[in-house]
DNA sequence: CGCCGAGTTGAACTGAATCAAGAAACGTGG
DNA sequence: CCACGTTTCTTGATTCAGTTCAACTCGGCG
């Protein structure tokens, strides 16, 4: 993992910028300018833990380019919890709001570029600029409407239902992610994912 | 369902305040004042629909007494999300962010006392007093942490794992709520919960 | 008293887990 | 660019937990 120097820092930003402009229009440039202030730029590898499980996790990243997976371990089994692409924020949002050690880890599954943001900084976002509680409280209200729709597919849909859905909802899943990944995710081993989809094609 | 005249307004709201106070401690007795203003008491008999599948949510619920269950239908099959006692808020909140029918509905399991605020009464709250945007950040912070656990419960564990869990984290659940809802908040038929128990005992 | 909803029990069935082995894809170094 | 080893995916046989359907019990209530 490393630093990189920034070349052309404006262009850069312009997709985080969209994605907050979105959220709050009324975004003002010197507030923009000092949350920009506030990023990082990291790089990772595939396969690279970019946060572990059991540390308190301080980071937020918004992924520039590339994919990760959030996991854990439970039972010596791991499992997989959500995978993340392009234009959307990762993290273990539950510590990094808590404080406390992180259950979940998140790893590169494709090489990575990610905007990572310090938790006192966000912080600081809060107190200096309080337009970005809405920001904070609509990113919340996102991560929970996502987590409402994956809970009703865990507690009522069949692993077969679950898949078909996915991969209407997620194409990009399916493409990117190793197939092993995916059955973790919907709750299945990969034998049972494999006869799935032999059995719908 | 009735609306009641209200006999000591300062006592009765004194768990809601507790509930704000934990959340946003310099919260000021004028925002306060004009958030009770936006308040509907309402009571509910067990077995009431305080709010219907399919119809737009326009109210959030604090519970004063009683107990409720979040629920929708899939395939002809009724499913319970979940279930909420005194002190906690409800709603389908995923119907109130969106704006779009619910996709679940809440039943009274008991006779319920409920503080009732409707959508635009807390836009108002958040344009009119901006400390409110950091109560409905940590409201949906808290929501989404809840839905964490449940999804990972889901996720990872079996049903004889998720009932003696429940029955740790929610006690109150195994003596309020008929068995055969509990199943379902399980995600399996009452028989198999009747057998689980047997099992276990 | 008889009805009805909730809970229990039994028997047959089903879909996924597990264990084990083999095939295909991938990447790394020569 | 190929060869080899590792990782990922598939297939088969067996086991097991939960589903389904049906019958029966229990307790409350008109």
């Amino acid at each position: 993992m490393i630093i990189l120097p920034v070349a052309n820092k404006k262009a850069m930003y312009d997709t985080l910028r969209i994605f907050f402009h979105k959220l709050i229009p009324k975004l003002d440039d010197e507030t923009w300018n000092s949350f920009v202030s506030l990023q990082q730029v990291k790089h990772y590898k595939k396969g690279d833990i970019i946060s572990e499980e059991g540390k308190t996790n301080n980071i937020v990243s918004f992924i520039q380019k590339g994919a990760v997976m959030v996991y854990n371990h439970l039972d010596n089994k791991k499992c997989v919890y959500n995978f993340f692409f392009e234009n959307e924020y990762t993290g273990d949002y539950e510590s990094f709001l808590t404080r406390k050690p992180a259950l979940y880890g998140i790893e590169a599954i494709e090489d990575c570029i990610l905007f990572q943001l310090h938790y006192n900084g966000l912080q600081l976002m809060y107190e200096k600029h309080p337009v970005f509680e809405r920001a904070g409280r609509l990113i919340a209200e996102a991560q929970f409407l996502r987590l409402t729709t994956r809970n009703a597919s865990l507690l009522a849909e069949k692993p077969e239902e679950r898949y078909l859905n996915l991969i209407k909802a997620k194409p990009q899943v399916i493409q990117r992610i190793p197939q092993y990944h995916i059955a973790s995710y919907l709750g299945i081993t990969p034998e049972a994912l494999s006869r799935i989809r032999k059995r719908i094609m």
